[in-house]
RNA sequence: GUGGGGAUAGCUCAGUUGGUUAGAGCGCCAGAUUGUGGCUCUGGAGGUCGCGGGUUCGACUCCCGUUCUUCACCCCA
């Protein structure tokens, strides 16, 4: 019995790995940019990190973690996300000493058992910043401001940023007891899953789909009205960042997130194009979670952004990513002496730093030229009786079918001259 | 965790009211006078019809279970 990959999980490779190679480095040339630099954490941490960072009422930790006992009795946990970790690094390695403020970001798979669909998975990817040790609005805007460009070079036009402001510990107060109040009042229009959360917590009603429910929460106050003097300043000020760097945006008061660790500013960019699914990145302030995994106060703001969920966007938006598989040369040949010939040229020609390839078949002539021909090569060549003698190979264009006849010696400058030619 | 759709060749899918050697297109390999690709033509390889059980003389087809997949709820990336 052929024994499968788990579900939720998935190879990548050919054209697909090509994608994933390509948005990681455009990930990493935006990050240089912003002035971020790359955290690669444990792929598992002490479950207690996460309980404690994520929050342990949270569905994630509740229901969603792959955690086990390993042989020295730990108790251990593959990541399910990466802000908890890299607070955690932040502070075991006193990165509060060095220059502020610490501005991080990773590219890393996560860990969630839920069960899979459209851009959901059980081992999924993802790209996030975090920015340690500044508490002022200019920190939210750069944060929100690289997920934005990073849309932008990934040619993404149909994707709203939705932003809003959750405020601090005394504004969430006020605003839970306005909320439950107003829910109170409309308790007969909710659905009964909402009258559960109306008591436990008020906010994730919010979140609710249900029509009825949205009918209610028309003229709802958001968290917006509950917040104080100093609150509301850092979001106006936000907007006006925002708005100065041209990156549009919608205030919306249904955006609350559903971690509890998040405070004033919380956004989400949304595509409509890949499904239900369609929080591509989400983030925002995180003042009080460094100290709660036992650091100083520290304030922070991130986001994690899926990279599977790009992809889909990527992908529902422009199509299919052009990936350019073209080489530079085929070497075939004809006999034993010839064989040995072509593969040590095929070798120097690498060495000298082109895509050249032979053939490891032994293939008819014919059948190396439809190989060729597959391979995308530019140019072709086989070398036999004739080309052995001469020293000289005759390269066919593969476009035009053109040969030109050329030494041995002389066919990496050619063949770089050609490709600087098409540059 | 809850609910709907699906599972037949490497890929995309046909498969008639259950009937004998399960098909197509694409892809792969080979050939069309033997040292040159793309187009065309010909041939070939490749399937325990997801897995297990049941009904039946007989199951790819009907029933049950199971796994995987897909979409949605929930939650999030």
């Amino acid at each position: 019995m052929l024994i499968k990959s788990l579900t939720g999980t998935k190879d990548i490779f050919g054209d697909e790995v090509n994608e994933w190679i390509k948005i990681e480095k455009t990930i990493r040339d935006l990050c240089k940019d912003f002035g971020f630099s790359e955290i690669r954490t444990p792929m598992f941490e002490f479950t207690s990190l996460f309980q404690r960072g994520v929050g342990e009422t949270t569905d994630i930790v509740q229901k969603e973690m792959y955690s086990f006992i390993d042989k020295g009795e730990n108790h251990i946990t593959l990541k399910p996300e990466s802000t908890a970790p890299a607070v955690r690094a932040y502070l075991e390695h006193n990165m509060h000493a060095k220059i502020q403020p610490v501005k991080m970001y990773y590219i890393s798979p996560a860990f969630r058992y839920e069960k899979p669909q459209a851009g959901r998975y059980r081992q999924f990817h993802q790209f996030g910043v975090e920015m340690f040790g500044s508490s002022s609005a200019v920190a939210d805007a750069e944060v929100i401001a690289l997920g934005d460009m990073l849309l932008k070079r990934l040619g993404l036009k149909k994707v709203e940023l939705h932003i809003n402001s959750l405020g601090g510990p005394e504004c969430r107060k006020q605003y839970n007891e306005n909320l439950a109040k107003f829910l109170e009042n409309k308790k007969e229009h909710l659905c009964e899953l909402c009258n559960n959360r109306r008591l436990k917590n008020p906010l994730r009603v919010l979140d609710c789909k249900n029509e009825k429910c949205q009918k209610v929460l028309t003229d709802v106050p958001t968290t917006l009205t509950s917040l104080g003097e100093e609150c509301k300043k850092h979001f106006e000020e936000v907007q006006a960042l925002l708005t100065a760097m041209n990156i549009n945006f919608i205030v919306d008061g249904s955006i609350v997130r559903g971690l509890d660790y998040y405070t004033k500013t919380v956004f989400e960019f949304i595509s409509n194009e890949i499904g239900s699914q369609g929080t591509i990145c989400g983030g925002g302030r995180y003042d009080k979670l460094v100290e709660e995994i036992g650091g100083n106060p520290t304030p922070a703001v991130g986001f994690g952004a899926g990279i599977e969920r790009l992809l889909l966007t990527m992908e529902a938006e422009n199509g299919p990513m052009y990936i350019d598989n073209s080489k530079d040369i085929f070497i075939g040949y004809r006999g034993e002496e010839a064989m040995i010939e072509a593969v040590k040229l095929t070798n120097e020609l690498r060495q000298a730093g082109l895509k050249a390839e032979t053939d490891p078949l032994g293939r008819s002539v014919k059948a190396q030229m439809k190989y060729a021909n597959k391979l995308e090569v530019r140019y072709s060549a086989i070398i036999g009786e004739s080309e052995l003698e001469t020293k000289a190979l005759s390269l066919k264009n593969m476009a035009t079918g053109e040969p030109s006849i050329l030494p041995f010696s002389d066919v990496a400058t050619f063949l770089k001259d050609d490709t600087n030619a098409n540059l």
